[in-house]
RNA sequence: GUCCCCGUAGCUCAACGGAUAGAGCGGUAGCCUCCUAAGCUACAUAUAUGGGUUCAAUUCCCAUCGGGGACACCA
């Protein structure tokens, strides 16, 4: 809709011999009675020293010269802008598309056969999923979905840092849990190996005892020999547990990618190799010579001790991210990561100039999530054992609850997870509100049903058109259409900002145009039915459908 | 010490630099012989502080105060 209208105005401004300029479209505040302003007047008339009252003239004459047949009414007011009012027709042929679009609706193509990763969640598997875990998944999730809406081919992928010491300190706890409990033989050795591991840090979660009593279920004792077998069967028992904990949450992912298998088929010294110029040899250590982009320090990716960085399996991860011939990579991080932000994107720039590919990274932080209990906030660590599972507030507030919860608020706000206040809230929750909507469509589709076995909806859009044309442009009726027509708009801003809560608060406004609507404008009485409001409930149930599943979030027939 | 985010209603959050700052929860008062009252209507309460830029600042810049996070040959 507002894209329609921006190439409108930007044909005007071509007509006018204006240079094209960025402005805006937007509906204007309640007040005034309009249905879109731009600031197009207030823009120009300091660009070109005129008075906007000036730019304004010319606009007018230009449109009631050549675009008469888009608008029906405009004015201007101070301090410069441009009021409008669009042909009724506009808005009949944007729902005519939605009503024959149906689930396909809209059709947008603006990042057309564009192959996108999304690289999200990427949590160690050294215990469960938390909440914070749970933000980032449903973000990458959603956004996921919006870019495919936008014409994108995507995937969506998992990292598994499964490797390095997070995860022998992991292994190591739970060695030492089993010799303190004696649930199996473990080789004086290995109890060596985990006191050496475990002399900085141990986890301590409730998990690691049930992990040492699953894992002896596995081997007999614990050797040097099975030691990587033990590590590799518990990592796989935890991706377990974190799969189920995702598929719960319903996000689903195209791959998991181990940082292991980055260090088979010899790709390292393929990277090296590319990075040549970049990196150095120096107090036996290898440094990728990062000053070079603008970070603050040389870092380094090989340690004196031969072991790689982190920083390194990124590197590697990221140049196989590129081979597999991605055009847009989007990583989704906590925002504890915002130091790795530039390193790693000079590394992937380097590599995709070398490669000769145009590869674009970009990388959304997401603050982290904070745990109120009893009023006393508690940040997440997986290490101290003091988290709350995702899986636990996902049984008590519902996946949908819970989903719409993280994606309602913006991605940089911290945000303050009250457990009690979301047991609480989940009976009396927007989600609901706009379920609800979507219940109330169903059941007028359903006693509409009830009269009259089939119709056509082609057959009515003659009086559906009277209808739309028929309406007040305060009516709740009109309303609803209006904000029906900007949904494709809410998807491309939410694309652009990376932004998924915009179209959960748009879900909101949505529904609560239609409930006034539900309230005032009868559809089904007695016998008669009210057509042209039913095709509007009709395109109204298909933008709540369509949005829901977007989100993920059920669509209920009822409550 | 350096860097990143945040500070808006009693609480949780919205508001591409725009015209009278919006919702939900909570509070108060109303509305079902009528498509589901998980709804609607009405009322009350907010931009941390001090400067600056701008025709216009919650939004941008600077300082102060508060909250969270990051600054390793950790992951």
């Amino acid at each position: 809709m507002k894209e329609k209208l921006k190439k409108v105005f930007d044909e005007i401004l071509k007509l006018l011999d204006f240079e094209t300029i960025d402005f805006e479209i937007k509906q204007p505040p309640f007040h005034i009675n309009f249905e879109f302003a731009t600031n197009l007047p207030i823009l120009l008339s300091s660009k070109y020293r005129l008075s906007s009252q000036e730019v304004f003239g010319k606009i007018k004459q230009e449109i009631e010269k050549n675009f008469k047949d888009i608008f029906s009414k405009i004015d201007f007011s101070l301090p410069g802008f441009l009021n409008f009012d669009l042909n009724k027709n506009f808005y009949f042929e944007e729902i005519k598309i939605i009503l024959t679009e149906k689930e396909n609706y809209p059709v947008l193509d603006i990042y057309k056969n564009e192959k996108v990763l999304f690289e999200f969640v990427s949590a160690n598997p050294t215990g469960p999923l938390h909440i914070g875990h749970g933000r980032c998944a449903v973000l990458g999730d959603v956004l996921g979905n919006i870019f495919k809406k936008l014409g994108c081919i995507v995937e969506k992928e998992y990292y598994i840092n499964d490797r390095g010491k997070q995860i022998d300190i992991l292994v190591g706890s739970i060695i030492e849990t089993i010799i303190e409990n004696n649930l199996i033989e473990v080789e004086a050795k290995v109890h060596e190996w985990s006191k050496k591991v475990l002399c900085e840090s141990r986890y301590k979660g409730d998990y690691i005892k049930e992990f040492a009593y699953k894992i002896v279920k596995f081997f007999n004792k614990i050797t040097l020999e099975n030691l990587e077998d033990v590590k590799s069967k518990i990592i796989s028992l935890m991706m377990i547990d974190i799969k189920k904990t995702l598929e719960k949450a319903k996000v689903y992912f195209d791959n998991f990618v181990s940082e292991n298998s980055l260090y088979r088929n010899d790709i390292s010294s393929k990277v090296k190799k590319i990075l040549e110029e970049y990196i150095e040899q120096k107090d036996n250590a290898l440094w990728m010579k990062s000053r070079q982009f603008g970070d603050d320090k040389d870092r380094v990716i090989i340690k004196s001790d031969g072991q790689p960085t982190y920083f390194f399996s990124d590197i590697l991860y990221h140049y196989q991210k590129i081979i597999r011939g991605y055009s847009w990579l989007v990583n989704i991080w906590g925002a504890d990561h915002h130091g790795y932000v530039e390193r790693l994107k000079s590394a992937v720039e380097v590599i995709s100039q070398k490669l000769n590919k145009n590869v674009k990274l970009d990388i959304i932080l997401y603050q982290l999530v904070s745990l109120i209990k009893q009023n006393q906030r508690i940040s997440m660590s997986t290490r101290e054992g003091k988290f709350i599972s995702l899986d636990e507030v996902l049984n008590d507030v519902g996946v949908d609850v819970c989903r719409f919860f993280l994606l309602t608020k913006s991605p940089d706000t911290h945000l303050d997870f009250d457990i009690e206040l979301a047991k609480e809230h989940s009976l009396n929750n927007p989600v609901y509100y706009i379920q609800y909507a979507h219940t109330r469509c169903v059941g007028i589709l359903n006693e509409a049903q009830k009269i009259l076995n089939n119709f056509s909806i082609e057959e009515k859009f003659e009086e559906f058109k009277k209808y739309i044309f028929s309406l007040n442009s305060d009516s709740h009726e009109f309303k609803l259409i209006k904000t029906l027509c900007i949904y494709p708009d809410v998807l491309m801003d939410s694309a652009k900002d990376f932004s998924p809560h915009y179209l959960c608060n748009y879900l909101i406004d949505l529904s609560r145009v239609f409930h006034k609507f539900y309230e005032t404008s009868r559809v089904v009485e007695k016998n008669n039915i009210h057509f042209g409001r039913l095709l509007l409930v009709l395109a109204t149930k298909i933008i709540l459908y369509n949005s829901l599943s977007i989100l993920n979030i059920e669509a209920p027939q009822k409550m």
